[in-house]
DNA sequence: CATCTGACAACACTTGGTGTCATCAGGCTA
DNA sequence: TAGCCTGATGACACCAAGTGTTGTCAGATG
């Protein structure tokens, strides 16, 4: 038998995404979340650095999908077509998912604490990308602008999509790319 | 006679910004901070909520200068065109702080929870940019896009000034606008 | 069977941040 | 002059985040 439940990590993340949305971040202790997982407080920062990084614990894989989506498009592309390409894989994986990431921008978006972790972790992205780019043969300044922009649009069409708009995210990323390109155009 | 020195909240952010760039965030203790600026830690906290933002008290003037600098572009302006005035401008009110804006980066740089309170403080100047660009008649999304993708060029071209670039800021915010013109047009 | 390892509890400690009350210089009014 | 009010501060107690350290034991390893 074992010793304990497995996956406390898991039953830590659970936790804190229930209790963040039912009475808010700041009223919640980290105590609050052990008890409720099962565990002491000191296991809940042998898990995560943080209060607020249970939240973001896929954040490394998420940008890797994101540089894998872009190291995967065509070499003959431009890079704002090679970014665009990128958003459109990363925003058709989050179809089925559509509930879940709702709630969890909801409560990210209900703390400032929480907002700010989340805008460091796109800007890793952000970062990783414009590396990438780099590694394709853009040169800088190209290769940074670029990287932030696509991630400012795709920042902005997730926000809308997850705050109001119905339609899938791939079509709203694709909307704001287009509205990106329409604005250039003119200045 | 005062019965305290004056500008306490001016002294608490010399003496913090000193401290910060001679051990780092991390290593200096608000206690620090108030016994160099003559004061107590319970003072510290009635001029600024948090150890952080005693680097960001002049966000708020900051944002508004953004506002203001839009909202005096030229009606005939596309967006575009607005956003650019908007950041000449902006950019040129750098030029005399070249030495007190790359201390306070790089003490910035060297640390995530600072780094995340930047990120926040222009998202914030990002969402204002947006509002009265929609005031100016743009429709969203594009107000919104328009604005955070102002705000990530300057922001772009503002760190790449305070690492390396020794031409006026507004020379590399020019050169940054008009690679996002140029990647927009091949994209 | 003995040992090692990894995940955890228990506990003490530092620091960020808050609530509360006392203090007192300088301004205001009588 | 005397008395009162105000605002900035010190003093102190307190809570919660986060860390260092030590002990414990189920299961794997040999």
């Amino acid at each position: 038998m074992a010793r304990w439940e497995p996956d406390a990590p898991g039953r830590l993340q659970q936790a804190a995404l229930e209790l963040f949305a039912e009475r808010g971040f700041e009223q919640t202790t980290v105590e609050d979340i052990a008890v409720r997982a099962g565990v002491t407080k000191r296991t809940f920062f042998r898990h995560f650095p943080d209060k607020r990084e249970v939240l973001f614990a896929g954040s490394e894989e998420f940008r890797r999908f994101f540089v894998d989506a872009l190291a995967g498009a065509p070499a003959s592309a431009s890079p704002l077509e090679s970014v665009a390409a990128c958003l459109d894989e990363v925003s058709a994986a989050f179809h089925g998912r559509r509930e879940y990431s709702r709630i969890r921008h909801r409560v990210i978006a209900a703390n400032a604490e929480l907002y700010e972790r989340e805008l460091v972790k796109l800007a890793s992205v952000a970062t990783a990308l414009a590396e990438v780019l780099r590694a394709r043969g853009v040169d800088e300044p190209a290769a940074t602008v670029t990287a932030e922009t696509a991630v400012a649009v795709f920042r902005t069409a997730f926000e809308r999509w997850a705050d109001a708009d119905d339609r899938d995210l791939r079509a709203v990323v694709g909307e704001h790319l287009d509205v990106l390109r329409a604005v250039a155009a003119r200045g």
